[in-house]
RNA sequence: GGGCGCGUGGCGGAAUGGUAGACGCUGCGGACUUAAAAUCCGUUGGCCGCAAGGCCGUGAGGGUUCAAGUCCCUCCGUGCCCA
């Protein structure tokens, strides 16, 4: 009997060169199985593994191998977010390439990554830096620019004046950078953008064809794309020739309008306020809020009268014209009508600026009157001319319509998705492929002087992009007169790359197209695309949003059949960990920690005050690495860990506790199959036709174990497939076989369990596997069967309740009938006592379940 | 402020409206050991009881139901997203 250690290193180094050296990830087209594509969100090169991505790719391992081994043709692949700031950052503070400190980091990574034994094929790594990914998206963008799905224009951005550059909205964080920390400006600049906005209505209706994905993730997208209904009319301007046009999602408050605003970008703005004093510096404050709705919402309202009026057909009144600096040029028609009393930001502003705060709509309980704050719900409209007495929602189609008849306005939709601006001043990043002639104007670079790669000679000593002071990179000549001319300078913003390399790794090595056409039909068929895509809620609504728009305008395109990349989403927890703070309130690495009893010192022995379990952030130094973890517990201790406890949607809790406890599980493992192997028929013996009571019992176990841990994979419940197999273990360890029958019974259990196991575990279970006698690999056995026949329990046990309180348990064979059920309910002694004194009204009984005794 | 979610033992968490606390962590008791570690066995929601058993218990309050952690309403706390 064999009683040695399960030597952890040495076993999982084993089977990764073996799974490795016989190329048992490695998949290609195979009509004769069906294809299921798992993808977990690929990470962005930073030079080191953290636990995020442990759970990220774990739940993706375990799905991946769990549908190889129910017989699908298991697309399952791995490549780099290689673009973006960091690497510039690195090359700045250390002087080192972008480049080879992104393909060093890539290297270490992979490492990393590889001594997790997940099932990747690797033969199709991708790195998104390389001209031969890149290449590809600069065409795409060129056949955008023939379509008009990409186009040029001026807008005000977000610039980050330390970094110089432009930041998208959610890089602004309480008007600063989110990097530097620098108070954000606005600036004009000439931007490229992808028309999404295009796409709108289609991404929105198409979210009610992803029933596979989180209700909260397509919710968000809902919000973010932000269709309204509204009404765009045009007012004139009192002593002017001009008219402002007007959008409102609210046509039903035009009675309580008391000022109109302009954006201070608008057209309009310059020419009433001009020549106004004040109105310059007025303009300058205004540039520096940032653009992003919350920094809108959160700067003071200020507004610059421009002397003018505006009046309205419908409106008997004139209002005073505003410019304000919370209009937005980009949202409608950068004009609106403000409404004091229906509306918190106009309210503000009617408030600084001594405007009238007039009631249209009355709440359910009668007209206020005066108003200390606005009322924004539904109601009835009141001061309000032909509209008195309507609801709000009539209301609005009142004004709508009166707005038609009359020729000033009309009905419209509008989205609060913009267009996605995808020029980064950057240089490590995808080069832009235009060239800008004096005489010819921007034009595109031709299709075979593709890739434009980026020049390596370059230095970061100076901030700005280092490709637009390069020496000779930018000077070109013009493809369509020949003429002097200079390249595009700014690159594609990093969401470009991560927008379609779902489909790179179909065909990752097609130098002519992104995807051919032929691997597309096989992994990227009509209405299938990734079946398992695995990521972080943090990407819920850009990146998301960003691949299901890129995905449609590559179809447009005639790249592809499929309208949605992602057919199935799931979207993880963080992973969080206790913090440690010292006496002088310094954060401590949990590595430096020691609790005994409850009292923790860092490694000099000062106490240390425990924090709450946060997400894990280097700022509060609350991380452990995976390289520790790994070495000291071994990836299957890691994989088990992350899958046993919480939920993996929640938020996982790190402890040292769970990791031991999945450690000393493993080693358990081991020594059952061990201990139990000696006696065991050989593999593959026929089932014996009769089995002793014990023996039945453990094989209706042994099968339930099977449905459910399936059960649960499938519906990505791993913490309750791993509370399976452990049962399933501790029913085996005290089985005690007698006869041949116990034996096949015994092996059919350990043989049960190790498969099981694999997704999860697959190094341990490997070597178990082989450990039964087994000559072939686990990885490519299928899974277990399950006898369904074995589900139906003999015998249950059931409540019963008196007056719903429960007072007994019975035991009685599964199929007892109704009123058997009650008679046996009845006579049971501790119902017996509990009916005394007590007359029976009525006995719920439900067979299998439950009994509810009625008394009066 | 709006939207979505969550609230269950000391802790992580189970529970098609039908035996609340599966599975695990921790704690406690024991075995093995010269001792410790490891391992194994038992126990572990609270209160009362020698026991049989009883009472209480899923954030708070109300409701629907024979029966509510689960469904409905109000409130409190908390998290995420949008503002």
């Amino acid at each position: 009997m064999s009683t040695q250690k399960y030597d952890i290193r040495t076993t999982e180094k084993k089977w990764r060169k073996i799974w490795e050296d016989r190329s048992c990830f490695t998949v290609t087209e195979d009509p004769a199985k069906p294809k299921y594509y798992v993808l977990e969100m690929f990470p962005y090169p930073s030079g080191r593994i953290h636990v995020g991505h442990v759970r990220n790719y774990t739940l993706g391992d375990v799905v991946a191998r769990y549908r190889r081994a129910k017989g699908f043709n298991v697309l399952h692949p791995m490549g780099w977010d290689a673009f973006g700031l960091p690497a510039e950052n690195a090359a700045i503070e250390r002087g080192e390439h972008p480049a080879k400190w992104t393909y060093e980091n890539m290297a270490a990574m992979r490492a990393q990554l590889q001594s997790m034994g997940l099932s990747l094929d690797w033969s199709r790594e991708i790195a998104t830096c390389d001209p031969s990914y890149y290449r590809h998206e600069q065409k795409m963008f060129l056949d955008f620019l023939k379509r008009g799905i990409a186009y040029r224009k001026e807008s005000v951005v977000n610039w980050d004046p330390v970094d110089n550059t432009v930041l998208a909205n959610e890089q602004v964080i309480d008007g600063k950078g989110w990097r530097t920390g620098a108070p954000v400006e606005r600036r004009k600049l000439s931007q490229w953008f992808l028309k999404i906005t295009d796409y709108a209505e289609e991404l929105l209706a198409e979210l009610k064809n992803l029933p596979r994905w989180p209700e909260k993730v397509r919710i968000m997208q809902e919000n973010w794309i932000g269709k309204s209904q509204g009404l765009q009319f045009k007012w004139a301007i009192k002593d002017h020739a001009e008219t402002i046009e007007v959008f409102t999602t609210r046509p039903n408050t035009l009675f309580g309008a008391s000022f109109l605003a302009l954006a201070p970008d608008h057209p309009l703005s310059k020419k009433l306020a001009e020549n106004k004093p004040g109105f310059e510096e007025f303009i300058k404050k205004c540039q520096s809020v940032g653009t992003s709705e919350e920094a809108i919402a959160q700067a003071e309202k200020l507004g610059f009268n421009t002397g003018y009026k505006a009046t309205h057909p419908l409106l008997d009144r004139e209002v005073p014209v505003y410019v304000a600096n919370f209009i937005l040029m980009d949202y409608g028609t950068g004009a609106i009508f403000g409404v004091p009393a229906h509306d918190q930001r106009d309210f503000d502003f009617a408030q600084k600026y001594k405007l009238p705060v007039l009631e249209v709509i009355a709440p359910p309980e009668g007209p206020q009157g005066t108003l200390s704050e606005p009322y924004t719900g539904p109601g009835t409209l009141v001061n309000s001319q032909f509209l008195d007495g309507l609801d709000s929602d009539a209301a609005k189609r009142a004004v709508i319509e009166r707005c038609e008849k009359n020729g000033t306005g009309f009905g419209t939709t509008q989205f609060r998705l913009r267009d996605w601006g995808v020029s980064r001043q950057r240089y490590w990043g995808c080069p832009i492929p235009v060239i800008y002639c004096d005489s010819c104007g921007v034009v595109p670079v031709a299709e075979k002087d593709l890739p434009v790669t980026l020049p390596e000679d370059v230095t970061f000593d100076k901030p700005g992009n280092p490709l637009d002071r390069h020496p000779t990179w930018k000077h070109t000549t013009c493809p369509s007169c020949g003429a002097k001319a200079t390249r595009e300078t700014d690159t594609f913003d990093t969401f470009f790359e991560s927008s379609w390399y779902q489909f790179r790794f179909c065909d990752p090595r097609n130098d002519t197209l992104p995807i051919g056409q032929d691997k597309a039909a096989y992994w990227m068929p009509e209405g299938r695309g990734v079946e398992q895509y695995i990521g972080g809620v943090e990407h819920a609504v850009l990146h998301l949003l960003y691949a299901r728009f890129f995905t449609k305008a590559m179809r447009d395109c005639g790249y592809l059949k499929i309208s949605e990349p992602f057919t199935g989403l799931f979207t993880q927890g963080m992973v969080t960990h206790e913090t440690y703070q010292n006496e002088k309130g310094e954060w401590v690495f949990p590595a430096d920690v020691t609790i005994e009893n409850g009292a923790a010192t860092d490694k000099n022995g000062n106490t240390v005050t425990i924090g709450p379990s946060i997400k894990m952030s280097k700022s509060k130094r609350n991380v452990v690495d995976p390289d520790d973890i790994l070495e000291k517990y071994g990836a299957d201790a890691a994989r088990l860990f992350i899958l046993s406890d919480s939920p993996p949607e929640r938020d996982l809790e790190w402890t040292e506790a769970g990791i031991e406890g999945a450690w000393r599980y493993i080693n358990r493992l081991y020594r059952l199959i061990a201990e139990s192997r000696d006696n065991l028929p050989a593999a593959g013996v026929a089932k014996p036709t009769a089995f002793e009571s014990e023996a039945a019992t453990l094989r209706a176990l042994t099968h339930r174990a099977i449905a459910g841990v399936s059960e649960d994979i499938e519906n990505f419940h791993m913490n309750k497939a791993v509370a399976r197999i452990r049962e399933l273990s501790n029913a085996i360890s005290p089985f005690n076989p007698q006869s041949i029958s116990d034996f096949w019974t015994l092996r059919e259990a350990l043989e049960t369990l190790v498969k099981l196991l694999n997704p999860m575990m697959p190094h341990l279970a490997e070597e178990l596997w082989q450990m039964l006698g087994h000559t072939t690999l686990l990885t490519d056995s299928p899974w277990p069967e399950t006898d369904t026949a074995l589900l139906k329990a003999e015998t249950v046990t059931i409540g019963v309740q008196v007056n719903g309180k429960m007072r007994a348990t019975i035991t009685l064979p599964a199929n007892t009938d109704a009123k058997e059920t009650e008679n046996a309910a009845l006579a049971e002694p501790n119902i017996q006592r509990a009916l005394e004194g007590h007359t029976v009204r009525k006995v719920i009984v439900v067979p299998g379940r439950i009994v509810n005794v009625v008394v009066g």
